[in-house]
DNA sequence: CCGACTTTGTGCGCGTGTTCACAAAGGAAT
DNA sequence: ATTCCTTTGTGAACACGCGCACAAAGTCGG
């Protein structure tokens, strides 16, 4: 379930306040969904709250970082150090969710070698046996579109069945591997749809007259 | 709908290649979705196809844009200029869709002042003077997550109706205003999660035995 | 001008996910 | 111990989105 992550953050964000026990109500508001959705959610995982009373806080970080498998961690690795792939080696929420960044690679000779978050930044070459070497399962993508598709093979071909892309362009990938994307204009559309919608009547007017 | 963007670059992609006309058939299998389902969606917008030809490239993208209102350009405030709010702003995808990046604004005084992809980053005390000069109505927050809901409060307070969220929380905002969240974690964590189950069985079972 | 072929637009059935509403279960108080 | 109150877990109705499949519509060659 793609909500689970959501639940976890809340939920972390609620033992940090020190709450020990949370009912179904009071977690799914801060997690901005529909009680019953939540409780059959966590039904899922098993029978972990308590009649009454509510989830324990700290039980059910464990359960769900379990059932996400997020108790053993990953080994990360990035290809694209622009502007985005530098932003994501210093994003902390990697680290402490059981995400390591195991490589930075790059084709730009210029930068290759440069020290990122800690990090020596590799030459896109070295891809196949980092991939080997620190067992890498999960690749992110962080470069231009045109050379996305190719990484991305290279990815693959190494073994890596997990991919996250951001560059703006649809990858295929063989049968069994995974493909997440993130397109940063697309979110930007659809906001600029909504808006549009809501300054709405007046301008589909006069649209309408327009054409 | 949440497709048309997608749906659009595809096009793009294909003017760009001087297609002048496709089938359903082959914009479906480029943007990776069913045909039957690409055919409905455009069909929504009216009907611009041509049975036994396709769809005019030109003549769609134009039309898909008009819908999205990408046809008139939004000004965007972009809040936070750490290496996220850097990679955003040097996001070429923006301008090229109607998106005019504002201003930068951060709370870091020792970040005010410098240039940023051709623009002077402003104190976060300008926000409320930003998004009226430049008839802001998109703003992003790509602060820390404890600084968010204040930036939104902000934002939302100035008239800003759409926000795009990167921080890593959930963000109350009143009725009318959209609010979209990019959480790169949250996406890891759902690769993991299907990694774990691909890795599957002898993980289980060795977990079930350990506990 | 006509027939064969291509491709759109859409009616329909199906499966998935969401929500309501309630019974079962546990806790607290007397 | 019994009763009441809170909250979970879930059955059942509902809604929605997806994809198949086909008829309508338009093109192209002869």
């Amino acid at each position: 379930m793609a909500r689970l992550p959501v639940y976890l953050r809340a939920l972390h964000a609620l033992a940090e306040r020190g709450v020990a026990t949370v009912s179904s109500e009071e977690l799914a508001s801060v997690a901005g969904v529909n009680s019953a959705k939540l409780r059959k959610d966590l039904s899922h995982l098993g029978s972990y709250g308590t009649r009454g009373v509510g989830y324990d806080v700290e039980y059910l970080i464990y359960q769900i970082s379990r059932e996400l498998g997020l108790t053993q961690d990953w080994a990360v690795a990035i290809v694209g150090v622009g502007n985005l792939g530098r932003a994501l080696a210093n994003y902390g929420g990697f680290a402490s969710r059981g995400f390591r960044i195991a490589a930075l690679l790059e084709a730009d000779t210029s930068i290759v070698g440069s020290r990122i978050a800690g990090l020596a930044v590799e030459h896109i070459d070295k891809l196949e046996a980092t991939v080997k070497q620190h067992g890498v399962s999960i690749g992110v993508i962080a470069t231009p579109a045109a050379a996305a598709q190719q990484v991305c093979d290279r990815f693959v071909a190494a073994g890596v069945t997990s991919v996250l892309n951001f560059a703006p362009v649809v990858l295929t990938v063989p049968e069994g591997v995974d493909v997440r994307k993130v397109d940063l204009s697309i979110e930007l559309q659809i906001l600029a749809f909504h808006e549009q919608r809501k300054s709405g009547a007046e301008r589909e007017w006069i649209q309408a007259v327009d054409a």
